[in-house]
DNA sequence: AAAAAAATTTAGGTTTGCCTAAAAATATAT
DNA sequence: ATATATTTTTAGGCAAACCTAAATTTTTTT
């Protein structure tokens, strides 16, 4: 059995991202942007993949992993996460700093390794940014968070994770001391503009856009 | 300043593993042995490491690292150890089990990520395999080890590294119990063929061949 | 249901790193 | 010193992963 290519692993781990929980097809075009590739070079490589038995792909119509694809999705996203586990917290990083690291250590092909690292790190099951870890057969628990969008003004909840994982996004999160594991109240919500005034850790009250509400996955203490 | 490939770091790697400690120019066919390609391809990348400054490179005349070369096979080469010595010290791998994985590893871009690690590791000097590790300013002390096979009869010394760092050959010494830091002494030498018995740790002798013994690095204590 | 717009695929190229076969340069042997 | 052998380079190609431009299919609008 021939190995996948960093490339290809890309493109699987994105097309899974895309499809979301319920597995809807993912368009060439909407690939071809999280790529940052050209649609004519995303339809070439959804030929080359779906010859391997990774995707169903029918031209036009769009693609969904296949079990096996699927698979593959799912232990590339489990060393991602791991690796951001370990960068975190064995080597001092801050979670704004790690994903282009994880990037690159997320195809690193050995199985023994991951396992390993795995226990070294105490089998944790949630990534820095509060993302779930699949386990080593793929089972990944979707903890069914709630985006701060959907709170109500008066409700306390419990920050658990973003869905932007962009070094500015979360930079401005660590300035607002929103950290995973807070307790945020939403005092107001602006009906303008949907942007909100929280009080963090029953102290500090800071005021979020909209822009950030959308990004904060909460639930419900 | 544009990147450097994982091709083109492994020749840089591989041009100062074979020009050895004194510098000396390194052929074409060398190299294309070492990479496992075909000398043609060896040539084709030779200028391109040339126009990048990175190789002397007369034709036919063989090649040198320059300095700027020479830096980056260094960089290269401390990560690879210093990965080798996570995944011995902290994952809990054999020493023989880390070379392929390490190879991966050592392509690694980020200086952070590698001052890091160094950092949480203790600094260490030297790999699993006794290789000394170069600092982040690419000094490697060459720590003047000898041969096993440069030593009498009668003489006491310690296991301070390998040459070869193949699994067979470290699996091979853990069922003799020669491990880094061993004390070996030289009982006798077959002047037939070079093998030697040797006594480890005071209270086991053991026979070795000549192809051994040219890969064991000692220091007289 | 036709026309217009948008999405997708095909066709034909590029670069990187490899290949084989043939030519040229260097080294060795007589 | 010439012939032979070895080493190295050149020439021409291939596969992976990308590109642009043009053609095709699907979707949306009127």
């Amino acid at each position: 059995m021939m190995q996948n290519s960093f490339t290809e692993e890309n493109y699987l781990k994105t097309i899974h991202a895309l499809s979301g929980r319920d597995g809807l097809d993912v368009s060439t075009n909407a690939l071809a942007e999280s790529t940052a590739t050209r649609a004519a070079s995303v339809t070439d490589m959804l030929k080359k993949l779906a010859d391997k038995g990774l995707i169903n792909y029918k031209k036009y119509q769009g693609v969904t992993l296949t079990t096996s694809g699927e698979k593959v999705a799912l232990s590339v996203i489990r060393k991602h996460r791991l690796w951001e586990v370990f960068l975190v917290e064995k080597l001092g990083f801050g979670w704004d700093e790690v994903h282009d690291i994880a990037e690159e250590l997320e195809h690193i092909p050995s199985d023994i390794l991951v396992e390993k690292l795995d226990a070294y790190l105490g089998h944790p099951r949630f990534d820095p940014h509060g993302d779930p870890i699949p386990d080593a057969k793929g089972n990944l628990l979707d903890p069914d968070y709630r985006l701060l969008t959907d709170i109500q003004i008066g409700e306390k909840v419990l920050m658990m994770g973003v869905l932007d994982h962009a070094a500015s996004f979360l930079q401005h999160l660590d300035r607002s001391g929103i950290t995973l594991g807070a307790v945020l109240e939403v005092k107001d919500i602006n009906e303008y503009d949907k942007s909100a005034s929280i009080i963090v850790n029953g102290d500090r009250t800071i005021f979020i856009s909209l822009e950030v509400s959308k990004n904060l996955l909460v639930q419900r203490r």
